[in-house]
DNA sequence: CATAGCCGCCTTTTT
DNA sequence: GGCGGCTATG
């Protein structure tokens, strides 16, 4: 405590970052400087004595991890720590305990794509049909499972009805089909983990002693899984200090529960709590509006916003006729705040689904702005960069059929669909893996013998990379990716082929950055690694370029000047999250609220009358979460309105009136929108389900708030659109 | 067996 | 409006 530099710490945030011992709860609310007090709790828990090595910090993502490493060293901690996410602190343990948790450590990590292949296949393992029980759906479900450490021995045991038992059957073919893999999804690494110290008191000691103090951010989205990790980390001695918003709890639909946070007290009797409710971000400005909000969730703990900055310029709300039209606006926008001089750095573009960054994209390109989409994944979704890894990854891990099925005949070498069904009837009748039934393929009597000499010629040139697989991966990746014809494949790709080899290289550039880094490069780290990258690790905080990303993506950053676009019913709150369920909607509502407080002065909300869905263009409704901005807000708006500022094309600087675009719907009666939010004189709210045109006999169907659901004639029953 | 073209599907958010 | 999967054709 003897250094001045933690001088700029309020009181508060010197509690928690002097806190002794034991469990800690931090309730934060946004821009209270969170990461800050993890970030001086590791320097200050070093200083009195601690060794780095026994401090482990859990954050979000890679990225926030990379930043936190740095951070602590800009402060004059000399790193040491372990700084991480669960998921990769998962990998390193299972890998390490391999034996114990019962897996093979050279393991591969199956994302979305993966898993739904194996998903299709275990549904038809099961004998049925991908209509009653769609994969993705199933998937949600075995990953709400995995998420609550429900096994498949568990799950079964508990099946009573149809449905249950026809999911334990599912769960129980795609984990078979996993494991033939030798493949971990997400939610395994988690799982594994979580019964792994379970299981094996020895382990979790092991773990325990090695981390002696475990700090986690962003606590309100920890899921039963991550909450059963910690427990068991800290069970020797409880120095659990985590940091958390409920507000800003936005992964609910990924298994995160609330309770972690809200129950912290009753899981760690004697826990200290902390609140830090003053927030050194934003303006009242935007605080305000934030804050009137997060108050219509009933769901919550009453928390006040306490700013610390000037009023500055006031939030907008601005409609406009069309997306197009609204992406330009916002484009115009920046530009002109650049011009003021904005630094592009300093300025977001949020939405609430990443196909809305098309449209903006193409207005930044017409007003030659430079931006970055922040969309990590995409990168490793590219045709190419899948094929060239997934060499890689069956050369760390042979018994990766999906990836063996993926490049096996990329680039054409004459393995067509048949002879691959042979092979793989003949895989299964000898209960071997593909891989290794490739390897017998002359004894398959019904491949004919042009098929054999094809595999053969195959699986010498894999067993040829293999030979070199062990260095570094850089050079390995270049050597495949020139003698596997990939190389050929690309170039032949006629308009393309600059970009796909430009991707390339990208990538053997991560590799080669990787092999720079890491003590002992091994293809197995380097392939589980780039599995875990999210898409704010692809965000490149010092690039001079607007950055366009989606609201979950937003989480923990901030910006001088904050665009929120599509602020319309069915796109936020989602049309997927209109199920009458309540939690759903708050969950919107945080989401939202996170989006808002990414902002320091500049807050520019909008949304468009109509909106290209699905290639058809739409009329929308506002999002109910306009009216619970505050009445100040709307009374901004609508003065502004007296004044006759109409125009639904004005630059986002000229106040439109969110009420001018209400009343312009509700002139229009003939024409209702399902999901839409009406009003009956004596039924009161509800919403439209179904809209029968008839012209002037139109009729309508609505689901009131207090339960019952009408079908009504247009003409007659005085509906006004909210 | 390869390729092109077509049909029909889905389409939230992500580690 | 975009992609995956299927089919028809070479």
């Amino acid at each position: 405590m003897c250094s001045a530099k933690y001088d700029q710490l309020t009181p508060s945030q010197k509690e928690a970052v002097f806190h002794k011992k034991g469990p800690a709860l931090v309730l934060a609310g946004p821009g209270s400087g969170k990461t800050r007090v993890i970030t001086y709790r590791i320097s200050a828990l070093i200083d009195s004595g601690v060794r780095p090595w026994n401090i482990c910090a859990i954050t979000f993502t890679n990225k926030a991890a990379d930043e936190m490493r740095q951070r602590v060293i800009a402060i004059g901690v000399a790193a040491g720590s372990h700084i991480s996410t669960f998921h990769s602190l998962c990998v390193r343990v299972l890998r390490r305990y391999a034996d114990k948790a019962g897996i093979n450590p050279n393991f591969s990590i199956y994302d979305n794509a993966d898993q739904s292949r194996c998903m299709k296949q275990a549904v038809k393992d099961c004998n049925l049909d991908s209509v009653n029980f769609p994969p993705a759906r199933m998937l949600d479900a075995v990953s709400a499972l995995k998420n609550n450490l429900v096994t498949v021995v568990f799950f079964k045991a508990d099946a009573d009805d149809f449905f249950s038992k026809t999911l334990a059957r599912i769960y129980e073919h795609y984990e078979r089909i996993l494991s033939e893999h030798n493949a971990l999804d997400f939610d395994d690494l988690l799982m594994r983990t979580a019964l792994l110290f379970d299981n094996c008191p020895d382990v979790c000691r092991e773990i325990g002693e090695r981390f002696k103090f475990l700090l986690i951010d962003e606590y309100q989205d920890t899921n039963y899984a991550q909450y059963k990790i910690a427990k068991s980390i800290v069970s020797g001695h409880n120095n659990i200090f985590v940091v958390g918003d409920p507000d800003q709890s936005i992964y609910r639909w990924r298994g995160a529960d609330i309770r972690n946070i809200l129950d912290f007290e009753k899981d760690w009797p004697g826990a200290v709590i902390i609140s830090l409710e003053e927030n050194f971000r934003s303006t009242p400005n935007i605080l305000e509006p934030a804050d009137k909000l997060i108050a219509v969730n009933k769901n919550r703990k009453e928390k006040k916003l306490i700013p610390t900055r000037q009023s500055g310029k006031d939030a907008v709300i601005s409609v406009f006729e069309d997306e197009r039209e609204e992406a330009n606006a916002v484009a115009e926008k920046i530009k002109e705040l650049a011009e003021e001089g904005m630094p592009l750095s300093g300025m977001a573009v949020f939405y609430r689904v990443n196909a809305s960054s098309r449209v903006l994209e193409e207005a930044f390109i017409k007003n030659k702005i430079p931006y970055q989409v922040v969309r990590g994944v995409e990168f490793y979704n590219r045709k190419e960069i899948r094929d060239l890894l997934a060499y890689l990854k069956i050369l760390a891990n042979p018994s990766d059929e999906n990836a063996l099925l993926r490049i096996i005949n990329t680039p054409s070498r004459g393995i067509g669909k048949t002879t691959i069904d042979r092979l793989k009837a003949y895989a299964v009748s000898q209960g071997i893996s593909f891989f290794d039934g490739l390897k017998k393929a002359e004894l398959i009597d019904s491949l004919p013998k042009a098929a054999k000499i094809k595999i053969g010629d195959f699986v010498k040139m894999i067993e040829r990379f293999k030979k070199d697989s062990s260095g570094k991966v850089a050079p390995l990746a270049e050597r495949i990716f020139n003698e596997s014809g990939l190389s050929e494949l690309i170039k032949s790709s006629e308009p393309e082929w600059k970009d796909k080899t430009e991707n390339v290289d990208e990538l053997i550039n991560t590799a080669a950055y990787y092999d720079q880094q890491a003590e002992q490069p091994s293809l197995v780290e380097y392939l589980q690694q780039i599995s875990l990258v999210s898409d704010v690790d692809a965000y490149d905080t010092a690039a001079e370029r607007v950055a366009l990303m989606t609201l979950h993506a937003a989480k923990g950053l901030e910006f001088e000047d904050v665009f929120i676009i599509g602020l319309e019913d069915g796109l936020l709150p989602h049309e997927r999250t209109n199920t009458g369920n309540e939690d759903d909607l708050e969950e919107e509502r945080r989401l939202f609220f996170v989006g808002i407080t990414r902002a320091k002065t500049g807050l520019f909300i909008s949304r468009a009358r109509y909106r290209t869905i699905r290639g058809q263009l739409m009329r929308t409704v506002p999002s109910p979460f306009l009216y619970e901005l505050g009445t100040d807000f709307a009374e901004t708006a609508s003065s502004c309105h007296s004044c006759g500022s109409r125009n639904p094309f004005a630059k986002l600087s000229d106040y439109a009136d969110i009420t001018t675009g209400i009343d312009d719907t509700s002139q229009i009666l003939h024409d209702f929108v399902a999901g839409q939010l009406v009003r009956h004189k004596t039924f009161g709210l509800g919403r439209v389900k179904e809209f029968i045109d008839m012209g002037e006999d139109s009729e309508v169907v609505v689901k009131f708030n207090t339960g019952q659901t009408k079908s009504l004639m247009v003409k007659c029953a005085g509906l006004s659109k909210m």
